[in-house]
DNA sequence: GGTAAACATGAGCAAAAGCTCACGTTATAA
DNA sequence: TTATAACGTGAGCTTTTGCTCATGTTTACC
């Protein structure tokens, strides 16, 4: 006979119903096997969210996809919750590269204009190759997201309430978080209707749409001319030149 | 012993599995006792979504707020998704009936950007009067509704379009349909924002770029100057003086 | 007032979904 | 080689939830 595994010190009790704590992995997975078969569980419930949605999708439905056991499911992840918030930390951090990349080269030689068609575009090629993510995002109101939710969708309100701060050194702290707010929001939303249209041509006519919008509402909020390089106004530093 | 009810010809078969077909109502309401517990059900359903979600929400959630029994509940919806489609039949009569309230008196005297800021404000307040529909507008892609939908939510993007295709009749169809829909999302995701935060203050602040936004927006892409009465330009007829 | 419909009730059924656990397999380390 | 821990499995248990139906009450109409 082989000895029992310990359960893990975060009370893993008998079952008395939903558990409602901490959505976090029963167990992280130490060796190369697991830790593939964890990605391959989130590549599933990826899938089958942006299939069914999250209502709808089930547990055993994940596995099933996964081509896995629901045993080896509910190893590594609590609850049905735990894989949206799992999903919620890759996409977060596939976000943050993207937003490292989409940073230009030569943030004082670009316009806003093209600025914002850069990003815009940017983020539409991401979503195309991450559909999930919509669903993800349709998802953000989900009470077991909210605190993961500062750190993934809000990453794009303070990207530009970042370059707001610096291209407007006059606006309040507050003025700068409503208006990263608010873009954030728009673009959101653009994107998501956008992307519904299969067709690449009223997607790409929903994304001008999107730019012209934008760039309309930045350069006179944060008083920056459409299509004057940065450098050459007198403001703020755009560039981080320094460590 | 009294007479057993005839069921209604609609197919209602034994309990072979979940109803999929017509989320109509199993038996319409013809006495003022039934008329009322309708209205209540819905009113029910409403504060239980809002409060749960749809998702979270049950059909003896719905039933217990509206001190009713489950069965009742059940003889006049076939099912859950029959109450969300009855929720959103009822706010699109208030949608309805909101739309025309915000028809301006007096459309030549006003300005681009009085329109807009009327209409926000309007919408605003009727949220704030009806904060489930939030939730309801949060459910939209719900394919129980997809067929209601463009009588529901299309509306505002219908009446944006044709005001585009008023103010600036040299746009093409397709482009005025661009035009509505962007503009819808916009102001329903934004209207969203606002409502999230209890404040006033923070709730105006979030409104007040939507209006910035909108006006910007519309101002350059039907080529209408902000602040000019829509009298006196010279394009297209602004009101329906004739029948 | 009598009767037939409409209306109302709630215990409880059937299915679905979340999740467990006893057992079996593979990797690791001594 | 062998002991131990990590990993994997899936039948099936428990709970939830959508929904029914046998029974009882109110309203409408003659």
């Amino acid at each position: 006979m082989f000895t029992r595994e310990t359960l893990p010190a975060q009370g893993v009790r008998g079952y008395v119903g939903r558990m409602e704590t901490s959505p976090q992995r029963r167990r992280d997975p130490v060796q190369a096997r697991s830790r593939a078969r964890v990605d391959t569980i989130l590549d599933a419930a990826d899938a089958v969210f942006l299939e069914l949605g999250f209502a709808e999708a089930t547990t055993n439905h994940v596995a099933a996809r996964a081509q896995t056991s629901i045993g080896s499911l509910y190893r590594f992840f609590p609850d049905k919750d735990a894989l949206l918030v799992a999903l919620a930390e890759r996409y977060g951090a596939r976000m943050q590269a993207l937003a490292s990349q989409l940073t230009p080269m030569d943030p004082e030689g670009a316009t806003l204009r093209g600025l914002i068609s850069d990003g815009i575009d940017g983020f539409s090629a991401f979503l195309l190759a991450n559909p999930g993510f919509v669903t993800l995002i349709h998802q953000a109101r989900h009470p077991a997201l909210t605190a993961g939710r500062r750190a993934q969708e809000g990453q794009m309100a303070a990207l530009i309430g970042g370059l707001s701060a610096k291209l407007a050194p006059q606006l309040s702290a507050e003025e700068v978080s409503v208006i990263g707010e608010v873009a954030q929001t728009v673009l959101s939303a653009l994107q998501t209707l956008a992307h519904i249209h299969d067709d690449a041509r009223s997607r790409e006519a929903t994304l001008a749409e999107a730019k012209l919008m934008m760039t309309l509402y930045l350069s006179r909020r944060l008083g920056v001319p459409e299509d004057v390089p940065l450098a050459s106004l007198g403001g703020g530093d755009t560039g981080q030149r320094g460590a």
